[in-house]
DNA sequence: GGCCAATACTTGCAAACGCAAGTACACGGC
DNA sequence: GCCGTGTACTTGCGTTTGCAAGTATTGGCC
């Protein structure tokens, strides 16, 4: 077992972690909800929007996809209303992606079950303290990223 | 704005970082190798492996992904000739992975283009002190998932 | 020794995604 | 006021992935 790089061990950490995390909370949002995990994060940054409402560029870069997967992720939730399209008066390019009350009511209760996964995870053996400095240290390294849900 | 939990925020940045590093990582790997980023651990994780050789379960479990993912993504590299199959003399079931020079040889390589990466992530603003308690706290997070790479 | 559950692997099928090309529109320079 | 460049979005196509079903093999139990 050679020396490692801390760099590169802590990579490999941060890309276990999601693969697993990304798993645990899909099942767990897909039972409850019917929901994957980017289309809440979806509903949640409609959520936080002024007005509810974002064009389809800003959503993909917030949710770090291309634009054509947000296409297709929409077309069903608008089929089924959790949100609806908009036009821009001044610029006939954009469409708006703005969010309906029982999309509404879906980010909230997604959030709700995520906190709770979220929270299970560093139930045990993690100190406020350790979770605050860990949330700090990756608030960092993504810090420069664009597109982040609003933090407080 | 409401308050938000500090478990979700982390978990947030958690799959966010990750996202990003995934696409900057496969961007670098792809056009240095030819290799994705599942494709180099797979070769790393032969590579520490006793013998260079492993199950494809194994692998699998180690690479968080299911059977038919590893079973796929060996199928060209067996044609390429990074690695070649064998079998278990006590039990015919299986089939071992068993890693060839050649994929030694990508392994290390594509293993110093991926640290130069990580390192070149942590190069400013960060301390050493402060990488280190990132690398501990998630090492934590997921010490109790099975088959990490060894830490050195 | 025959049967049944569990295990290792493969394959068919569908979902999610990116890239590149296509369409529609906006905006600035001339 | 036209034309070229850039932007917003959509669509075709290929890749990667998981799930579920299928095959082969093992091992325990009677």
């Amino acid at each position: 077992m050679g020396m490692k790089n801390p760099a590169l061990v802590t990579v490999l950490h941060l890309l276990r972690t999601q693969s697993h995390l990304q798993q645990r909370f899909a099942a767990e949002l897909g039972g409850v909800h019917g929901l994957s995990v980017n289309e809440l994060l979806l509903l949640m940054h409609l959520d936080q929007a002024p007005g509810g409402r974002l064009r389809r560029v800003d959503l993909a870069q917030r949710l770090d996809l291309s634009q054509s997967s947000v296409t297709r992720m929409l077309a069903p939730m608008e089929k089924v209303g959790w949100v609806e399209r908009a036009e821009d008066p001044r610029d006939a390019r954009v469409g708006y992606v703005v969010l309906r009350k029982s999309g509404r009511r879906l980010a909230r209760e997604g959030t709700r079950t995520l906190t709770a996964q979220a929270e299970a995870l560093f139930a045990e053996r993690w100190s406020a303290q350790e979770l605050a400095t860990l949330n700090a240290l990756l608030g960092r390294l993504s810090a420069h990223l664009p597109g982040q849900l609003a933090a407080g």
